[in-house]
DNA sequence: AAATCCCCCAACCGCAGACAT
DNA sequence: CATGTCTGCGGTTGGGGGATT
């Protein structure tokens, strides 16, 4: 047996190797390229998982731990190494005003990244931030567990508690928002579920207009916003990142926000906007899979969504959008207003088509544009968001009902993208939700309740990575042959389920899945839970910034997408 | 040129959850 | 049901190296 953490036993003295309990000594501390290669290779035969199995099939001097952390971090396909983007460190900063210490979520929003390096990454900056008296996060930026102390939240990791009050020292909470004080400031996954609000909050002072960005969020202003008045009355100043690396100006990387001069000075203004980021979307191998087979330049970061969330009213969610986040090539959101109150969004193809006024922050542009009737959010409808998720679920979910009424443009800006996230973001939905119905609770998701894809000969142990929502070894992997299945779902949530509807998603979710070639696209040989984003990164690489290369989607992928189709009628608690 | 500071990064550690026995 | 094992997550440490003093 090979021992762990302070069980170890020192081998010879020697602080770099400790010993097993086979005796075997266990090297410590960095790793040589001979160890990687045979990593390498093992890993690749035999697939991840079982990572004790690696020191005994193959003699390689590490312990299990040792082995998972190498790969993850520096073995694994399609790591990104590097410094962190413009739009990553957006986005981290976003995640963490949202989640704060959850590394591991964060990463997986960040393909390639790990969350070794968003740690790493965020405490690095934390000390000088520290050092130099600044706020972890831009001035007009609250984190979740400023907006929304929750009373009952469950501290997962005691750990969490040293670290999220030191670093609240460091953070200027806005006079206008309540700091009530908790045993952590930060929310914990319950408390975030519990949260029907996802959207952060910008403040400033000099008007009372509140943007909601997130036509699901219970901040409703009390003053629904005319088409003009969202328009001309953007968001606060531009704001820069105290992330970024002082070798770069103060913050220049990190224009978060760029606000019209006229709004620089105007303190008052009150907004909030959605849930940055997606926490879970679909694999994204899948995503990218099936935009590179149409060489569709889809970019999957803003994508129309509904949220069939309990106690959310099915006839209410007839779309609303989401905007997880941008990039600068990425396609920008437009906001809307219907004629009920509940406002939505649609893409403009490229960020070009902003005026300047309206131009950030880039995942929230106001910028109306009306034609975007077919959004239609039903009189005092009641939202209930889902704030953060169990690493399984997705957040975001599209259901269309008819699709046609779409304008041309928009079904050819966002329909297939969207459309093509709806499967299976729905099916982990519906079974977050049955399974919070169930009462299921905590903060690591059930792995029980996960979906399992695998190669159906894949019968080694190895891949046995419990929390992988599809766990797929790379070079076994035959997509041809995917199966998808509810095995591992418990019955009770089977029951809650309507297997019969949740059979026909299934399928649907595996045409939509398998139709083209390796899922494991090299974005990672192993989807995890944490994984089932969309490199957006990765989409932006393949594609052109603008809009061109989605018009040449063809007929047969529009009608494909169309297909996609999820029925909630028979789900429990979800209509 | 040397000392110091600081950043970055890899890796380790402890803990807790899930699962197997 | 109890116990052991495996795994993942988050906190922490320490070394390398560049920048600064």
């Amino acid at each position: 047996m090979i021992m762990y953490g302070g069980e170890i036993e020192k081998a010879g003295g020697s602080a770099n190797h400790m010993s097993n309990g086979g005796g075997v000594v266990l090297k410590k501390g960095p790793w040589t390229a001979a160890e990687d290669e045979i990593l390498s290779v093992y890993v690749r035969e035999n697939g991840e998982g079982n990572w004790n199995a690696v020191q005994k099939n193959t003699g390689l001097a590490r312990c299990g731990k040792s082995c998972r952390l190498r790969w993850a971090n520096h073995l694994r396909p399609n790591l990104r190494k590097g410094s962190f983007t413009g739009d990553e460190e957006r986005l981290i900063i976003q995640l963490h005003a949202q989640l704060g210490n959850k590394w591991a979520r964060m990463a997986a929003q960040l393909p390639g990244r790990t969350d070794n390096e968003i740690k790493n990454y965020w405490n690095t900056r934390l000390k000088r931030l520290q050092r130099q008296g600044l706020p972890l996060y831009p001035p007009d930026i609250i984190p979740n567990h400023q907006l929304h102390p929750h009373p009952h939240h469950h501290q997962q990791n005691h750990h969490h508690h040293q670290q999220h009050q030191h670093q609240q020292m460091y953070f200027q909470p806005q006079s206008s928002q309540p700091n009530t004080p908790s045993s952590s400031p930060l929310p914990s996954p319950t408390a975030i579920n519990a949260n029907p609000s996802s959207s952060f909050t910008f403040h400033s002072t000099n008007t009372s207009t509140a943007y909601l960005l997130h036509p699901l969020s219970p901040h409703t202003p009390t003053t629904p916003q005319t088409p003009s008045q969202l328009s001309s009355t953007p968001p606060p100043p531009p704001l820069s990142s105290p992330l970024s690396s002082p070798r770069n100006n103060q913050y220049p990387t990190l224009p978060l926000f760029t606000f019209p001069s006229s709004q620089i000075n105007n303190n008052n203004t009150n907004f909030t906007f959605p849930r940055p980021p997606p926490l879970l979307q679909p694999p994204s191998s899948l995503l990218a899979k099936r935009y590179n087979n149409s060489n569709t330049p889809l970019n999957c970061i803003n994508r129309v969504s509904t949220a069939p969330f309990s106690p959310v009213s099915r006839d209410s969610y007839t779309s609303f959008l989401t905007l997880p986040y941008s990039s600068p090539t990425a396609q920008t959101a437009t906001y809307h207003n219907t004629n009920n109150n509940y406002p939505s969004f649609s893409l403009n193809p490229s960020p070009s088509s902003y005026p300047t006024t309206t131009s950030s922050p880039s995942f929230l542009h106001s910028q109306y544009t009306p034609n975007y009737s077919s959004t239609t959010f039903h009189n005092n409808p009641v939202y209930s968001m889902k704030q953060e998720f169990p690493s399984n679920q997705i957040p975001q979910i599209g259901v269309f009902n008819n699709v046609n009424n779409f304008t041309d443009n928009e079904k050819q800006n966002n329909t297939n993208l969207h459309r093509r996230s709806i499967s299976c973001s729905l099916l982990e939905d519906v079974l977050e939700e049955a399974e919070a119905l169930a009462g299921g609770d905590g903060d690591r998701p059930s792995k029980r309740r996960q979906l399992t894809a695998s190669p159906p000969n894949h019968h080694n142990n190895n891949n046995n990575d419990n929390d992988n929502f599809f766990s797929v070894s790379f070079e076994q992997y035959d997509s041809s042959e995917n199966i998808c299945s509810l095995q591992d779902l418990k019955p009770k949530e089977e029951e809650s389920l309507q297997m019969n509807t949740m059979q026909d998603d299934i399928a649907k979710l595996l045409d939509w899945g398998s139709d083209s070639g390796e899922i494991s696209n090299g974005q990672s040989s192993v989807l995890t839970d944490d994984n089932l984003v969309l490199d957006v990164h990765q989409l932006n690489s393949l594609f052109p910034s603008d809009s061109t290369a989605a018009e040449t989607r063809t007929n047969d992928e529009q009608n494909n997408n169309d297909k996609i189709n999820c029925s909630w009628d028979n789900l429990h608690g979800v209509s």
